[in-house]
DNA sequence: CTCCCTCGAGTTCT
DNA sequence: CTCGAGGGAG
């Protein structure tokens, strides 16, 4: 055969091959017997294999997968895939009244937005799997990404290509020139079940439910594994069309995506309905055939038919005011609290947790069930030897719902008090212990707080090896393979002490700690061992590179790193932008750092008494021994304007001084370090009323104030005078403005355009909301841009944001 | 002083 | 994901 008779056939066999699999995995409807298409399709992959040129992007072949990933890359989502708003509350399984009544409040509310009657919905049921979007160039499938947060997620394109029932190609002449696609992959209980069979008879774990069959399938780097599990598609919505006609209603989108070859669930699953009663009627009939479907659905989804009306509906935060789930009532089970333990958190916090009775419910085996704290259990009134309602809140998090009283082993006596004294003694109320379970320091709740904390610090274990689990978490210093199970043993066997010790271990401790581990938890020797200990090594050396490669972190995430209370990711970055450099950091008064954007008192004092706690310094200089921040910097030239001296009095908490009189104050004094040296009689002189100047001095006559003081106002010159000399001044169409970006801008990354704005003196925040003063648009733009239009705020292209950028170099 | 929003912290299971 | 606390605006 020529070459160009055997790009023939290849391409005829391609075409064969697609149309006899779509006829067997979404008509559910096979033409040809199986040997038959098997036949073929080695064929095809024999030709491909020989002449390699022959491939193609939508090739059938491509269906059994290929070689493993090292890792999924991240793809960023051009249209924001939002999750849905649910409006209507919890509730018991067969209020069907309640129910009615918040479909009326919904539709009513819609009525009143739209100025519109009777409203058309398009329904659905709300799958439970994993939401996928498939982006198609020229009618080809080119990618495919998870959710992840919404805005970025994982490219997982081979394996969604081992999914029969996902077009590679479109059924269509003149394919759109872009397409994207949203649904849901899942697997079918029927499947679920037949692979949990054969996870069983390889002796392998099975999966708890379907939708953790899929994940767990889905995300396999190894995609000829996913091409072996039975997964399933079903497309929901468009999310992007170039090159076509976009339907007019979300049934059309639908009725289109069928057309072109997407499986779609049955038409009496989605009907159109009218009003609250429409809802209601699909809502209960859903509900009745759900253990009948061949899938698994947590609730159903309604969605404004019209795409006008969509459009006019718009979106709040994140999600779109048009579309809305309704969940079915979580599963509950009975299961009996076996006991009530405490867990002790990073920061010290005490947290009751019921262990209870395995029981299967919403898919998992649930043993333990958080009570938040003593307030919360007490409420419930749960006791040790109690029968509870369990279920699966927010379909993640187990909840005791309550206690079944009557199931109580002491019944109480009808009408009387709940238990004579014995009893009472029997089956007590909920106590927190006074003392830590951990290290028996005592707990110290403060007035008016929830939480109850171990005052151990850091010489409470659980503290400590908490502590150490966060400063090597993802998002802080990133130690990859230092779980909570080997840190946990490494403070318990003495390895480590404090995060600095991470850095002196050596191969022979991990090993060492790792061997004493394993024979704490096995029973002795197992012929295994002398393979295993070659396994250890190998993850001994990967997790000793990886804490030497966590040696130059960026700042924000080192501060983050160290645990301090109430500085997370984002306190930890304006610190990191604002000071610039760790020394500064560490010698910072808490009226300095209060001076801060979104930092104010609690956290500043928070800071303030980290570092000088003589603990910390001992701990922090010792980990600067092998750690060093990357990015360390002169403090951000913006800095200037907080360090105004009314700005700083008044984060001094000094009694009577309120901003109003800081100001004034301010006004009369040339500078802080005049008002360290004043005496009582010389502040008699200001313009004050006489109270606030009596509370001045009183505050002036403590030594230790005065000297505070004193430094704080050295530390402020010494700043000033390190800041950068030749800053331009800040923009003034930025300056103090906030910038929300949104969609891809044409040349510039969205980091770009984030530093030209900051250099600039304007912010850049995540969301749009009324203090925002201008909308960067760009291509594909989502929810952002319709909030912004929303609120009638100030759109931008990336020329006009130019635009305005040069007009600094005119001035 | 009172709302509203953002950030921090805690949590379960595979 | 959800709750509560902190920060800042009105």
């Amino acid at each position: 055969m020529t070459t160009n008779d055997l790009a023939a056939r290849a391409h005829a066999l391609r075409q064969q091959l697609t149309r006899y699999g779509h006829e067997y995995y979404v008509l559910d409807a096979p033409s040809v017997p199986d040997a038959e298409y098997d036949r073929l399709f080695r064929e095809l992959q024999a030709l491909e294999n020989a002449h390699p040129e022959l491939k193609t992007a939508d090739s059938p072949t491509l269906r059994v997968g290929g070689m493993p990933l090292p890792e999924f890359s991240q793809i960023t989502h051009s249209v924001p895939m939002l999750s849905l708003g649910n409006a209507f509350s919890d509730m018991q399984q067969d209020d069907f009244s309640q129910r009615h009544a918040e479909l009326v409040q919904f539709d009513e509310r819609i009525r009143r937005e739209l100025a519109e009657a009777p409203i058309r919905y398009a329904t659905e049921p709300k799958f439970d799997g994993l939401a996928i979007s498939l982006l198609y160039r020229a009618g080809v499938l080119v990618q495919a990404a998870t959710r992840g947060d919404g805005i970025s997620g994982e490219n997982v394109t081979e394996n969604i290509r081992t999914i029969h029932a996902i077009p590679l190609k479109l059924e269509l002449a003149q394919p759109p020139a872009l397409l994207e696609v949203r649904g849901e992959v899942l697997m079918l209980k029927r499947d679920f079940e037949r692979l949990n069979a054969e996870q069983l008879q390889r002796g392998d774990k099975p999966f708890a439910n379907p939708r953790n069959a899929a994940a767990g399938s889905l995300r396999q780097l190894d995609s000829r594994i996913t091409a072996q599990r039975r997964l399933s598609f079903y497309a929901y919505a468009i999310a992007q069309v170039e090159g076509a006609d976009w339907p007019l209603s979300h049934a059309g989108e639908m009725d289109w995506l069928q057309q072109l070859g997407f499986p779609v669930v049955e038409a009496s699953l989605r009907p159109v309905v009218t009003g609250a009663d429409g809802l209601a009627d699909y809502y209960e009939s859903v509900l009745q055939r759900r253990a009948a479907l061949p899938f698994e659905i947590d609730g159903v989804v309604y969605k404004v038919n019209s795409r006008a009306q969509q459009e006019e509906l718009g979106f709040v935060s994140r999600a779109p005011r048009w579309a809305i789930a309704h969940k079915f009532p979580a599963e509950e089970a009975l299961t009996l609290v076996e006991a009530i333990e405490e867990q002790v958190g990073r920061t010290g916090a005490i947290t009751p947790v019921a262990r209870l009775q395995p029981v299967f419910v919403g898919g998992v085996t649930v043993t333990n069930a958080t009570l938040h704290n003593e307030d919360e259990v007490l409420r419930k009134d749960v006791r040790v030897g109690d029968t509870v309602i369990v279920r699966r809140a927010g379909d993640v998090i187990p909840e005791v719902v309550s206690v079944v009283l009557e199931r109580r082993p002491m019944r109480p006596a009808a009408g009387g008090d709940l238990f004579s004294q014995g009893e009472e003694a029997q089956y007590p109320a909920y106590r927190l212990p006074s003392h830590c379970p951990v290290c028996g320091s005592h707990v110290v709740r403060e007035e008016g707080e929830a939480i109850a904390r171990c005052s151990g610090g850091l010489s409470c274990k659980a503290q400590r090896s908490q502590a150490i689990q966060h400063f090597a978490g993802r998002r802080m210093m990133d130690i990859d393979g230092l779980g909570e199970r080997y840190i946990d043993k490494l403070v318990e066997y003495g390895y480590v002490h404090g995060v600095a010790d991470l850095y002196r271990l050596t191969l022979d401790d991990l090993l060492e700690m790792k061997r004493r581990a394993d024979e704490d938890e096995d029973e002795g020797i197992t012929p295994e061992t002398v393979k295993a200990g070659k396994v250890a090594s190998k993850w001994a050396e990967n997790l000793l590179q990886a804490i030497a490669a966590s040696s130059q972190p960026p700042l924000a995430r080192l501060l983050f790193a160290l645990g301090i209370r109430h500085v997370g990711e984002s306190t930890a970055k304006t610190l990191a932008d604002w000071l610039g450099a760790l020394a500064l950091i560490r010698r910072t008064p808490a009226a300095l750092f209060a001076a801060l954007p979104d930092i104010g008192g609690v956290v500043a004092q928070s800071l303030a008494d980290f570092f000088a706690e003589e603990n910390n310094e001992a701990a922090l200089d010792a980990l600067l021994h092998y750690v060093a921040p990357a990015d360390e910097h002169a403090p951000s030239a913006k800095l200037a304007e907080r360090l105004e001296p009314a700005v700083l009095l008044a984060r001094l908490n000094i009694p009577r001084l309120t901003e109003v009189r800081s100001q004034q104050l301010a006004a009369q004094i040339s500078g802080l370090e005049q008002l360290a040296r004043m005496e009582r009689r010389q502040l008699l002189l200001l313009q004050l009323p006489a109270e606030v100047i009596n509370a001045l001095a009183d505050w002036l006559d403590e030594a230790a104030n005065r000297s505070a003081l004193q430094q704080l106002a050295e530390l402020r010159t010494e700043i000033l005078n390190s800041l950068p000399q030749d800053t331009v001044a800040a923009h003034p169409l930025f300056d103090g403005k906030t910038f929300v970006l949104t969609g891809t801008l044409p040349t510039l990354s969205r980091d770009q355009a984030k530093a030209l704005i900051e250099a600039a003196g304007g912010k850049v925040a995540g969301s749009v909301s009324k203090k925002t003063h201008f909308v960067v648009a760009g291509a594909d733009a989502g929810s952002k841009l319709a909030k912004a239009q929303e609120l009638g705020v100030a759109v931008l292209d990336e020329a006009a944001l130019q635009a305005m950028l040069q007009q600094t170099a005119g001035e």
